[in-house]
DNA sequence: TGTTTATTTCGCATAATGACGAAGCATAAT
DNA sequence: ATTATGCTTCGTCATTATGCGAAATAAACA
């Protein structure tokens, strides 16, 4: 029950529920990708995925030196039902996708580096 | 996206969980019960059980003096099987579901009579 | 080798949460 | 009508969570 309790931890933060979100729908996402999506500092955005992976919801794949995320195998099937249904009715994961598809058209690269221009 | 973070929020919680895994073991429960389940000040539980309901996990009937809680019917079934899933998993719940079954036994009037001489 | 780049970790400030007892409310019993 | 009972709400305090920038890592590149 505890492990359900931290899975439930784990999802109860609007920013981490819509990381999950973005994953559902593109398999794969490095963290500066995820940044660029939510609009939080790096570090925040490094933390919250740290903690859904912590959860078992994530795992990782490092190429080079970008680190990818992607939901993990292991998410039981009806958690993982629950979440794509209540995902799928969402406007703001709708419009999550929409942005989405506008960063994963740029250049991973250069869109990192644009992260630091920026501030 | 924002109803199915509150809903995790409202599972984020030992007590909560348990209060949930509760009553999918005993279909309908008063406060009195439910505290004397939890070990915990009856204000304390009240907050967390409208919390829940606030969530839309619970729904409440009033009888007398006492108030009942069971699971709404409109939780999502697939969030339910995984909640039943895990609960049915758990060691905790079960050693609760042992303990409820003592606390069942009992006169509910008594047993809340009870709670305050405790103290 | 030294530097740039992507990510993680740390320390701190602030916000949210959980626990409690006291006070309040509504219903039932006397 | 008054009291007792089951529950809820409120104010407070301690703990935990969240966000940030700065410093630390680790891997590619010059």
């Amino acid at each position: 029950m505890e492990i359900t309790v931290k899975t439930a931890k784990s999802l109860a933060d609007s920013s981490r529920m819509r990381i999950v979100a973005a994953l559902m729908h593109s398999r794969e996402l490095c963290v500066c990708q995820l940044t660029e999506l939510l609009s939080f500092a790096i570090s925040t955005v490094s933390r919250h995925i740290s903690l859904l992976q912590d959860a078992g919801l994530l795992k990782s794949r490092k190429e080079g030196r970008w680190v990818y995320y992607r939901l993990s195998e292991e998410i039981p099937s009806s958690l993982k039902s629950w979440l794509e249904k209540e995902v799928f009715e969402s406007s703001r994961a709708q419009s999550d996708r929409r942005k989405l598809d506008k960063i994963l058209f740029k250049d991973p690269a250069e869109l990192c580096c644009n992260l630091k221009e920026k501030k």
